[in-house]
DNA sequence: AATGTCAACTTGACAGTGACAAGATAACGT
DNA sequence: ACGTTATCTTGTCACTGTCAAGTTGACATT
């Protein structure tokens, strides 16, 4: 298909992916097929095999993918910040970073969360280590251990709770469920009250609701 | 099978819905087969169809199934609190009934929210309106807003921020994703920090790490 | 008790899918 | 020029979802 100099194809790694994204976003994550790909790609049906092995090595690859596509947009949102990486502005930086990259790329989003296939765990769990969320944790937790503003355990609670904030927050945006939900609600307004500008400005606003716990 | 009075198998409907948990648990929310859970059952490969339909008139019935036993933790929650709805504890309750109810069934929780499976828009969003999330956002928004407390937009932000927090919490968990990057973590800790002793503790506990805001 | 009715279930078939084996094609190094 | 090797095709098999048609058995009516 490719009027390139390559092989048959030109890149069939990359138009698989490619479709992939497509069959996604029509068809949702459970109905992406190795055929269907292939068709979409211009190949036989067996093609695919011979770059990604079976199903779950197209899936993973496609994971691998979206945590790529992440880091990527984690390291660009730090970049735009400077401050040491425990600091409230690299936290919201990340955090922001990290839901944005989610609704910039839902199908991505959905295949490495949401997608319920074991091909994911295998994939994310090696590629999570360079890419965003560790980003987020071992900044959040190591330094601010290490800055001594606060001991591990405490900050290891805080780092999950933040992460499942950002997390379930992607979740919910991505599947829709926040806009039907309140159909007038926006993405920005949702970020501005968790991550700023006033940082984290959520908890503060939340506080004066309900009374300020003492512990 | 059964050896109850009723007709070929007893209680198929039934039998059906717990291969499939069991389905889930062994391979995964994307490995589901009718066939699977027919002869589970005992069944021939086509029962199933005669009492759901099809696949996904099948994973609707379990996300039913879910949403009613997440309903139900929910208000047996409440019913251990007094107060009215829009209450610390109420909002501390319900939070910790929401991620506790993932982590006891993990299985529904997984078909329900990570699965990527369309059945489950279908029966989810109608089954949420007497479920939890919308207990938990309507008792929030409602009567915070109708206490005068907050104004109806800052509401909907709050109780979104809310429910991202424990949807993220409990997702997270499920996965198994906070146990991998902390293993000593527990969930009681989590819950604890989030949602009291003293009520959403979180918040109070993170602000002095950054510093309050004003806004 | 015999019969009719109907829900519950079976059997058989078809298209689509993932995976494997074997073969064909074409780029590349020597 | 020639062999090598990655790339892709063809053919096949078991498995799955779905549909159509047939079978079984519980139950009510007569």
């Amino acid at each position: 298909m490719r009027t390139t100099t390559t092989y048959h194809h030109g890149d069939l790694p990359t138009a698989l992916l490619a479709a992939v994204g497509e069959i996604v976003e029509e068809k949702g994550a459970a109905n992406v097929s190795l055929r269907e790909a292939a068709r979409r790609a211009g190949v036989s049906h067996s093609a695919p095999a011979h770059h990604f092995g079976d199903k779950d090595g197209l899936i993973a690859a496609y994971c691998h993918q979206g945590f790529d596509l992440m880091a990527e947009r984690m390291q660009q949102a730090l970049g735009e910040i400077d401050g040491d990486a425990s600091s409230p502005e690299m936290i919201s930086a990340i955090g922001r970073a990290y839901v944005q990259f989610a609704a910039d790329n839902p199908t991505h989003f959905d295949v490495m969360f949401r997608s319920g296939l074991e091909a994911v765990d295998e994939a994310a769990h090696d590629d999570l280590e360079r890419a965003g969320a560790m980003t987020m944790l071992e900044g959040l937790v190591g330094q601010l251990v290490a800055s001594g503003v606060i001991e591990q355990d405490e900050a290891e609670v805080i780092a999950a709770l933040l992460w499942s904030q950002v997390h379930g927050l992607a979740s919910l945006w991505v599947d829709g469920a926040i806009a039907k939900m309140f159909p007038d609600m926006t993405l920005d307004r949702l970020l501005d009250a968790a991550f700023g500008p006033s940082q984290l400005a959520f908890h503060t606003a939340v506080e004066p609701v309900f009374g300020a716990g003492t512990s």
